[in-house]
RNA sequence: CACCCCCUAGCUCAGCUGGUUAGAGCAUCUCACUUUUAAUGAGAGGGUCCUGGGUUCGAGCCCCAGGGGGGUGACCA
C-alpha cells in the first residue's frame, strides 16, 4: 500500500509508541466524568475533570501547548504545561509524546483541573495524558477565524458522503443534522405511542410489491426458489394489521425504489406510515399539523423554519386546497366532468408532453405536477384527487369522480400523502382491475392484483385514514437542506474503485529482489509482464534514474542484474 | 438516459496563448518559544496534474475514449 508523507511520519510515530511501552490501542474503558459543551456551558474553576476525546488542534510553544479537544458534544480547550504534567525528572511524556508523536485526529484521555485563561477562554489543565487511539491518516485542517468565517473547508460533496466519518469530525454542523433527524423521529414517535398506537415491523421482502406505483428492486429467494422484491411501500400489510383489530398502527418504513437519483430521490428511503381506524383524511390533515408541528418544535424550539432563504411556518393549520381549484387557479383549467381527451387537448395547449400509456389520473398528475405543485412553499393540503390515480383511496363522500385523499406539499416538494383509506372490498377489486388495464396500455408503474390483500379487507376493515410522510424531505425542510444527501448519513452512490497495490510477490519471483520490489512498481512496471515486456537497457536506466530521483539507498542496478529479471 | 461543468500536494485552490525544474495558504518535518486560540519566527520535504490513447520539437493545458463527482432536464416520493 502506497502511503503518504503525512502517513509514513504517522506510522514511525506509532512504532515509537510502541517502542515507549505505550499501547497506541489500549483495551481498558476509559472512565469519562465529564464533555465539553456541558462544561463550557456550566464552567466552573477548579473542578477535577476526566475527559476523551480527538485532538483536532495543536498549538505548541515550547515548555507549554494548547490543544482542541472535540468530543461527542463539541470542543474545548485543554492546557498542556510540562512540568504540570510531568513533575518528576522524567519529561518524555510531554517532550516526546505529546509533542513529537502524538498528531491531530489521535484520540487521547486527559485529567486535569478546569480553569480560565488570560485571554478569558475556559480551559482544563492537563495532569494526566492517555493515548486512546492513534490516528494514521490527517485529517482536513479546516480552520475557523475570529469572525467565524472557515477556511479550507472539507467541502467536496463526493469525499464527504464517501467518507461520512471525515465530515461528521470535521464539521460540526453536519452533527447537527443528524441529530436533527434523530429528535424529528424520536418527536413523532413519542406522539404516536403517547396515543396507545402500536410500532410494528411488516416484511421488507415481499412477494408482491404493492401499496405504491413505482418500479421495485428485484431479488430471489433461493430456499423457495421465488422473486422477491424489496418493498416500494409497506401500506397493504399495514391495513391488513388493521383489519386484524388494532385502532393504530405506524411503522418507520425503508422502501426502496429502482428509479433515478437526485437531489429528492434517494434509491431507498425512509417513509412514515401510520394508520388509524375510524377516522377519515380531515381528522388526518389535523393530525399531521400537529405532528409536524411538534416535531419543528423538537428541533427549532418553536414553529418557524428557514429553507433556502425563505421561512417556513409550520404553526397549523395549514392551507386546504382542492387539487380541482389548484389547477383551475394556476392554469384556468377545469379538470371537473373532463375526459381523457379533453385531459391531453389541455395538456397540449399548456405545453406538457404526455404519453400514450398516461390514463386520466397521470394527465391530471401531469398539469398539477408541472403548472401547480411549485407554487406551494408554505405547508399546503392539496385535497381530493381524481379517483384515477388513487387505486387505494375512499371515492369522495360527495362525488365519485374524486377521492378523500389528500398531500402536503411544502417549498414545492411532496411530504405527506394520505386518505381515508379504501376499505370496500368490491370497490377495491374493480380498482385494482383498472390498474391491470393501465399496465396492458404500458404504464409500467400500475399495480399488481394482492389477493391477500383483497381477502383481508373481505373480511372488514373499519373505516381508517392512513398517512405516508416523507421523513428525509420533512428532516429536509427542518434542517434547512435542500439535498437529500445530506439528510442520509450514506447517501447512495456508485462503488469505490480502490486500486489494488501492485503484487509485489510476482515481482519477487522473476528475482527482483524485495527491497528493489516495490521501487520498480512505483516507477512504473507494476507487472511481471511489463517487467518481461521492457527492454533490460532501458529498464535499468530508469531504475537507476529513479534511485537517483528519490534518493534510495540501495545500491545501483548492473545490467546483468537487470537483464536475469527481463530473462533476456 | 440527455446536456453542461468539475477532477492539480493530506485539505482548499492558482496555473495566462501549449514552452525552463508544476505553484500558494493551511497541514507535515527540523529548530526556537511557559497563557495561545486561523499562535508566531526561521528553514525543509511533499505531486500517477483522474486513467488510457492521440496531435506536437514540447501537453496540467489541445483532440478522442473511459472512470468518478456535481448541476439541469426526464422519471419518481
Amino acid at each position: 500500500m502506497i502511503r503518504s508523507e503525512q502517513e509514513r511520519v504517522r506510522l514511525e510515530s506509532l512504532a515509537q509508541l510502541r517502542q515507549l511501552g505505550i499501547d497506541p490501542y489500549p483495551a481498558p474503558a476509559y472512565p469519562v466524568d465529564a464533555h465539553a459543551a456541558p462544561l463550557a456551558a456550566a464552567f466552573e474553576e477548579g473542578k477535577e475533570v476526566c475527559m476523551a476525546g480527538r485532538i483536532l488542534s495543536r498549538r505548541i510553544m515550547g515548555k507549554a501547548s494548547f490543544a482542541e479537544l472535540q468530543d461527542s458534544t463539541g470542543r474545548i480547550q485543554i492546557y498542556l504545561n510540562r512540568d504540570e504534567l510531568c513533575p518528576g525528572e522524567d519529561k518524555t511524556l510531554y517532550n516526546t509524546v505529546f509533542k513529537k508523536l502524538l498528531d491531530r485526529g489521535d484520540i487521547v484521555g486527559i485529567k486535569g483541573t478546569t480553569f480560565t485563561t488570560q485571554t478569558g477562554e475556559s480551559s482544563v489543565l492537563v495532569t494526566e495524558l492517555t493515548v486512546l487511539s492513534k490516528s494514521i491518516r490527517p485529517l482536513p485542517s479546516v480552520k475557523t477565524d475570529e469572525e467565524g468565517k472557515v477556511h479550507d473547508a472539507f467541502t467536496d460533496p463526493e469525499l464527504r458522503y464517501r467518507m461520512r466519518y471525515v465530515d461528521l469530525v470535521v464539521n460540526p454542523a453536519v452533527k447537527r443534522t443528524f441529530e436533527a433527524r434523530s429528535k424529528v423521529i424520536q418527536a413523532m414517535r413519542e406522539s404516536f405511542t403517547e396515543r396507545g398506537w402500536l410500532e410494528v415491523d411488516t416484511p421488507v421482502l415481499q412477494p408482491i410489491p404493492g401499496g405504491a406505483a413505482a418500479r421495485p428492486f428485484i431479488t430471489h429467494h433461493n430456499a423457495l426458489d421465488i422473486p422477491l422484491y424489496l418493498r416500494i411501500a409497506n401500506e397493504l400489510y399495514l391495513k391488513r394489521l388493521i383489519v386484524g383489530g388494532f385502532d393504530g398502527v405506524f411503522e418507520f418504513s425503508r422502501n426502496f425504489r429502482n428509479e433515478g437519483m437526485d437531489r429528492t430521490h434517494n434509491p431507498e428511503f425512509t417513509i412514515l406510515e401510520l394508520y388509524v381506524a375510524y377516522q377519515d383524511y380531515h381528522w388526518m390533515m389535523e393530525t399531521v399539523e400537529e405532528l409536524l408541528a411538534r416535531a419543528c418544535r423538537a428541533v427549532h424550539g418553536n414553529t418557524k423554519a428557514t429553507l433556502a432563504g425563505r421561512d417556513i411556518d409550520f404553526t397549523p393549520p395549514y392551507k386546504r386546497v382542492t387539487m380541482r381549484d389548484a389547477i383551475l387557479e394556476h392554469t384556468g383549467v377545469d379538470i371537473d366532468g373532463m375526459d381523457e381527451f379533453g385531459l391531453r387537448e389541455a395538456c397540449a395547449r399548456l405545453d406538457i408532453e404526455v404519453e400514450d400509456a398516461m390514463g386520466k389520473g397521470k394527465l391530471i398528475d401531469e398539469i398539477f405536477g408541472e403548472c401547480c405543485e411549485h407554487h406551494y412553499v408554505q405547508p399546503t393540503f392539496i385535497t381530493d384527487y381524481p379517483v384515477e390515480m388513487s387505486p387505494l383511496t375512499k371515492a369522495h363522500r360527495d362525488n365519485p369522480e374524486y377521492t378523500e385523499r389528500f398531500e402536503l406539499f411544502i417549498n414545492g416538494t411532496e411530504v405527506a400523502n394520505a386518505y381515508s383509506e379504501l376499505n370496500d372490498p368490491i370497490d377495491q377489486r374493480a380498482r385494482f382491475e383498472d390498474q391491470v388495464r393501465l399496465a396492458e396500455r404500458g404504464d409500467d408503474e400500475a399495480m399488481f392484483i394482492d389477493q391477500d390483500f383483497l381477502r383481508a379487507l373481505e373480511y372488514g376493515m373499519p373505516p381508517t385514514s392512513g398517512v405516508g410522510i416523507g421523513v428525509d424531505r420533512l428532516v429536509m425542510m427542518l434542517t434547512d437542506q435542500t439535498s437529500i444527501q445530506e439528510v442520509l448519513l450514506f447517501p447512495q452512490m456508485r462503488p469505490e474503485v480502490f486500486r489494488s497495490g501492485p503484487d509485489l510477490g510476482a515481482l519477487e519471483a522473476l528475482g527482483i529482489p524485495a527491497e528493489w520490489a516495490p521501487h520498480v512498481a512505483a516507477a512504473g512496471f507494476d507487472t511481471p509482464e511489463s517487467v518481461r515486456e521492457a527492454k533490460p537497457a532501458a529498464l535499468r536506466e530508469k531504475l537507476n534514474g529513479f534511485r537517483k530521483k528519490n534518493k534510495l539507498d540501495l545500491p545501483a542496478l548492473q545490467i546483468e542484474e537487470v537483464e536475469t529479471w527481463t530473462g533476456a
